[in-house]
Formats: C-alpha cells, structure tokens, sequence
RNA sequence: GCAGGGUUAGUGAAGUGGUCAAACACAACAGACUGUAAAUCUGUCGGCAUACGCCUUCGAAAGUUCGAAUCUUUCACCCUGCA
C-alpha cells in the first residue's frame, strides 16, 4: 500500500456514536474497536511477542520518551524499525512522549517529613524535573539527570526513527487542577500550534524517508472537562489532515462518555479515534458508545503484575488467602492460556514466593480479558445487541 | 569444673532504670494501581475495642526500686575459650 492508513467502518450503533471498522496499516489490519496493550519500551512486560498475540492483541503502542533515551531512536532506526526490532510483526504505534516528559513536571518523589507535630509524615513532594514553554518542553531524563528538550519536530523525528506505522502529534499534558484559563492558553499556545508543527515535520519525514513504510499521524485532542474546550479542540484538529485523532488526558471519570461524545460529534467522521489511556470496562463502554474506536493502557498488565486479575465479578487480588486450596481455574469463562492451564492456588504460590511466571500468567489473562472484552462488544455493534450486552457486562462487572 | 557471652512479639534483630506493647527487616494479612520513573506503593501486624483506652508480655522464679525488657540472686537451656 501506499497510503499510510486506511479506515473503513463497517456498522454503525443506532442512536450513538459508536462504530465497527478496520484501520489498515502497512503492517496489518486491526478490526475495531480494539484494545492495543502498551509495550513501553518496546516490550510487553513479562510477555513474548508470541505470549502477546495469543491474547489476541492487534497491536502494541510504545513510547518515544522511553525509546529516546534507550536504546535511542536512531538505533531503532538501524534495526528496521521498531516492529523489526522486538520482533511484532503487525501494527505498531508511538505515543509522542509529550505525557511522560511533561508528568516529569508534576511528578512525585516520596518524602519523610519530620517536622510538624513531631511525627512522621510520609509524604510526596513535588520534585520538579521538566519545564514548559510555548515552543516545547526541556526536562531532565528521570534515568541519568541529563537535562534534554522536546519539541514538536523532535518528537516526531524521533517516532519516525522508531517507525510506528501510527505516531501521536506533541500535546501538552494538561491535569484536572488547571483551571480553564490554563487550558485555553494551553490549546492556544501549545497543543494546537505543537499539532501544526508536528504535522509539518511528520509530511517533511514521510517524504524525506520514502524508503521505509508511510507513517500516519493522529491529532491528539485535549481541552479537559470544558464542552466548549473540547468542541474548539475537536474542530480545529478536525479540519487538518491528520491520519486519525488521539483522545486526549485530563477528563473527568463519572463525565468520560459526555466529553467523548463532544469531540467525535466535531470530529470528521471518517477517521479513527484513538482514545489514550483508557481500559476500565466502564470506561471502555462509554468510549465505545461515544465513537471511540481503539484504546491502549498500561493497567491490565500493571495491575496483573501486581497480582490484580480480571473476573466477569471485578477486579481480584490472587494473593487472597481464600485461593490457597482453590484449584479451580481463575475465570472458568475465560479461555486465555492461564486459565486454560492453571489453578487459583498456584497462581497464588507464584505471587506468594515471587516467581516470575506468575505476572507472566496475569499479564496474559488480564490483556485477554480486556482484548477480548472489547471484541465483544464489537460484536455486539455488528449484531445489534450492544446494550443488552453493556448492561449485563457491567451489572455483573461492578456487582458488590 | 573454671572464665566469658547469650535467651526480646511468627522469624531475624534493636533496645541496658521511666517518653516501651517494645525500633527495624522479613514473613503474614488487606488494599491501591487508567497515553508505565510501577516485579511498585499504602495500611495492619501481642489480646480485646470503630475509637478514647484497658489487659497480658521481653527464658523461669524471687528480689531491689515510686517505677524493670533494662539492676541483683537462684534455676533452665545455648555458645565460646581453658581444663
């Protein structure tokens, strides 16, 4: 092919936003919507690639922060591009770092405070490492304390030397605590002009580098919980020519479908939406039933290392002494490797002695869980049954 | 047999007259985690009580003292030198 994203949708949800489709990239064809797990640095943690595509995984999302700094876009570059490199042989994406570089400036460092009343206070204290301005971001690389600056235009030299077939534009991360007038300045000043840099450097790369696969690029979106933010947002990003749209931070959980449903209303129908960050199955609901066609998230497989597993009944910690002696599988509805395999109480002995295989196992279950969930409800858009299946799904999901 | 050292909560280990139900670590138990500074973080962890607090503890017994895990005596067990 020579575009570098095509999407087509296939059936459409009466009465909402919501869509089925594919986005056809060089490296594959990803049916949506769809849950792409992240590979931050080009690795699903614990995961082989092949672990990975047995969840059913279409895709993974790295990031250009992580890879800047190791092993360094360039060396991505010699490798063939970062499929080539970890060995993924289907689509690929590229979050533009902006998140991480800018969460170094509202970052924490835990801190015992001794003064007060004279007891400890265990603290997080701002420990500031990155610094702002209307033409890019200077920070300090949390690894070695090297001091670096980000811009539009190396954010996204640096994803088309890591070669994701999607990349994201350099936004701004905004949080909930700024209050409008920083968010206005921040479309304005930032986002917006940093969307209209990325663009240009992104068209210039793509030429400039016509011997590897065409890259596309996605708008990222922001504007917080403000309708007239995220409509303006929406609309601005909307008319330039962005390969599909990133769902940006900083949103209210209770109002995330409301706000979804803004920026696809002004959104060109046509492309795909991207929603970042999101894979709580409330969350992925509402998104779904908003327009929003793919997600990606580190919290399946955090939380799954850290010994949270998905049931059809909420999340559960296996280190529950109740599974010692269970030897049931972990989810009898589930057919992921793990449960397929193995018992409650020898997952809990994994994560009782520390073995590895055992966030190896929850990091299976957990990214199936999730991949497989929004394959549902795919399926349930085509069928028609989108509701009945959101209603049961989250009766039984957020059941006490 | 002589001389010296030791015995603290599930485990290891601080603490040598009051601010000690007793640091800290581990184990155990419970919780958190949403564009990954996360194989991380938080809480509980003698008994009863939501809590104020009350009760029982620092090998055993008996003492000294207003007050003992901390000092004295005896006993038990362990370790190290010399015999």
């Amino acid at each position: 092919m020579t575009k570098a994203l095509e999407f087509e949708i296939h059936h459409r949800l009466n009465g909402a936003l919501a869509r089925t489709g594919t986005i056809t990239t060089p490296h594959g064809t990803i049916q949506t919507p769809a849950f792409i797990p992240v590979a931050t640095q080009a690795a699903l943690k614990t995961l082989t690639p092949e672990q990975l595509e047995a969840t059913g995984a279409q895709a993974a999302l790295a990031n250009a922060y992580h890879l800047f700094l190791r092993p360094g876009h360039e060396l991505i570059d010699q490798a063939g591009g970062l499929g080539e490199f970890m060995r993924w042989s289907k689509t690929t994406f590229t979050d533009s770092g902006g998140f991480q570089v800018m969460s170094l400036g509202v970052g924490f460092k835990k801190v015992i405070d001794m003064t007060g009343d004279g007891e400890a206070n265990v603290t997080r204290k701002k420990d500031k490492l990155a610094w702002i301005d209307d033409d890019g971001v200077t920070f300090k690389s949390h690894l070695s304390g090297d001091t670096h600056r980000f811009t539009p235009e190396l954010s996204m030299q640096i994803q088309h030397g890591i070669g994701a077939d999607i990349t994201f534009a350099f936004d701004e991360l905004t949080t909930l605590h700024h209050d409008y007038a920083y968010q206005v300045g921040s479309l304005d000043n930032r986002t917006h002009p940093w969307a209209v840099r990325s663009l240009a450097e992104h068209q210039r790369l793509n030429e400039e580098r016509s011997h590897r696969p065409p890259q596309a690029l996605f708008g990222v979106i922001q504007g917080a919980n403000y309708e007239d933010l995220r409509r303006k947002s929406a609309k601005f990003l909307g008319d330039m020519d962005f390969d599909g749209y990133g769902l940006g931070g900083a949103l209210e959980k209770s109002r995330i479908g409301e706000i979804v449903r803004w920026m696809n209303e002004e959104l060109p129908e046509g492309k795909p939406r991207h929603m970042l960050g999101i894979s709580e199955p409330d969350d992925i609901f509402a998104c779904i039933e908003n327009g929003a066609d793919t997600f990606d998230c580190v919290s399946p497989a955090r939380v799954g290392r850290n010994g949270a597993l998905y049931t059809k009944h909420g999340r559960v910690n296996i280190r529950r002494q109740e599974f010692t002696a269970d030897f049931r599988p972990f989810d009898d509805d589930c057919d992921c490797y793990t449960c397929q395999n193995f018992t409650r109480a020898y997952l809990r002995h994994l994560f009782q002695t520390g073995e590895m295989l055992g966030k190896t196992l929850a990091t299976i279950h957990n990214i199936r869980f999730i991949v497989r969930l929004v394959d549902d409800i795919r399926a349930s858009i085509a069928n028609g049954t989108f509701y009945e299946f959101k209603e049961r799904f989250l009766a039984d999901y957020y059941a006490k």
